[in-house]
DNA sequence: CTGGCGCCTTGATCCACATCAAGGCCGCGG
DNA sequence: CCGCGGCCTTGATGTGGATCAAGGCGCCAG
């Protein structure tokens, strides 16, 4: 094996928004060829290696825009240290929000992360003029909050190993859709999180989130082939422990 | 004392929307006079008694409107019966979601409501073609979704005494922001929740939230002069307790 | 090969909060 | 006046997950 120092750089490389792997599904997707040209001119791409802050706690930031590639945690902190993941985005998933100067939250790349980004002033005076970016971002923001909602019943109520479950249906259900296909018993999900970050999404020590783990693999309900792929060796079972009562298991629900 | 049986009537009844009391903090705000025209004749209002329930939990709910006057909470259920409150909603909060026909939480008075309603289809209408309306949406989307992401920090790592601090200083900011007058030492609190609910909205139990209550009173925080009442004895203390840095304590920081 | 570091796992112990249980207070109806 | 039910408080005990502690494994540099 040759290490290759940029082994993971990514394939994919758009000059032109028509062109882009999340034109559909980002805040730019009901824009219409003329608005397209207007965002084409004023977009730039940035990548953030992994641990990278990409907007900080309290910054008066500068940009915003969508994730093409990678994944973004958003994370927000105690004085004394306790930290809480507040969002965990993925490709076409917009940062920043417009009308809002003052980040309330780090955002950190997980994995390698390739942005889509715009000076927040020419994307706030574009929005103003667009029924379609202004329609997608409230799609997109009523989205998120169903999502937090969902995860606020997660970090009050919620066990340790239903609160893991759930999480790996989450990603399940959020791969499904990134990939376009059902989720199958069997499948390999990677996950984009150490263990730490796992704990600060799920409101769990460490220590805890292995030990869940474990748990699992034990019980049978998934295998651990590496520290970064889960198996799902029962779907089924995973989501009743995650306390869900969707049935989309095999079916092909997807968005 | 004569007992009043409908003793907390709403004394307030509007029938036009110029002279409705949230007209410059609801969804309506930015509306033009010709806008204003259209809602008005589309609502109606409707009254909630404490514990009726105004949208439940996977229905397909047939109307959205705002919060006129009185307190809603929004909480989600385990099929096992754990609960947890996912909004707690003011006057001129909007309650419902364009576009998202079923409903992911229970809606339920906390006290007396009164509800300015819309049917669904009508709204989505208006919207459709208001760019006032869907700014103003968005913007209170993007409120909710702040609120929300402090209440995961708050839920995931805080202790029960931080939690109830917490709780303290967002309903007295809230409560300041509605009355227009700063957050004083010595104001007293209504707080429109028993324990339970109150336990609810923090992830605790009854017993613990009543606990901390007293620890608060020992320690010098707070009176509990009733107990739907707490008068805030020492809110630098308690804002120092819920692990916030803000000082808009004596200020006059009302929006 | 060796040592060190980052990340993860596992075990032992602790403690914050849940659970179980027993009243207290108050308003209401008889 | 009493008894009852709703809501809250307080005490005793239990326990899930945190904390403390000790390695294990893989990777990299020397």
């Amino acid at each position: 094996m040759v290490t290759e120092p940029t082994a993971i750089e990514f394939t994919w490389k758009p000059h032109c928004c028509a062109d882009c792997a999340i034109r559909h599904r980002a805040v730019c997707s009901y824009s219409t060829p003329a608005e397209l040209a207007l965002l084409e001119k004023a977009k730039f791409y940035k990548d953030f290696e992994p641990g990278q802050e990409i907007v900080s706690e309290g910054e008066h930031t500068q940009v915003l825009g969508s994730v093409i590639d990678g994944v973004v945690a958003l994370q927000k902190t105690l004085e004394d240290g306790r930290r809480q993941m507040v969002g965990l985005l993925f490709p076409s998933d917009f940062i920043g929000r417009p009308l809002r100067p003052v980040a309330p939250y780090d955002a950190v790349a997980a994995t390698r992360v390739r942005m889509c980004l715009f000076h927040r002033r020419e994307f706030e005076d574009l929005l103003r003029g667009s029924e379609q970016l202004k329609h997608r971002l409230l799609e997109m923001t009523l989205d998120e909050l169903d999502a937090a909602q969902e995860w606020m019943l997660l970090l009050g109520r919620k066990t340790a190993a239903e609160k893991l479950a759930s999480f790996l249906m989450i990603l399940s259900r959020r791969a499904a859709v990134l990939e376009n296909r059902p989720i199958l018993d069997g499948m390999a999900l990677q996950i984009p999180l150490g263990r730490e970050a796992i704990a600060e999404y799920l409101g769990l020590t460490i220590e805890t989130v292995s030990r869940q783990f474990s748990t699992l693999r034990r019980k049978g309900l998934v295998d651990l082939p590496d520290k970064r792929t889960v198996a799902l060796t029962n779907v089924a079972a995973l989501q009743q422990l995650a306390g869900e009562d969707f049935d989309d298991t095999a079916s092909d629900a997807v968005a």
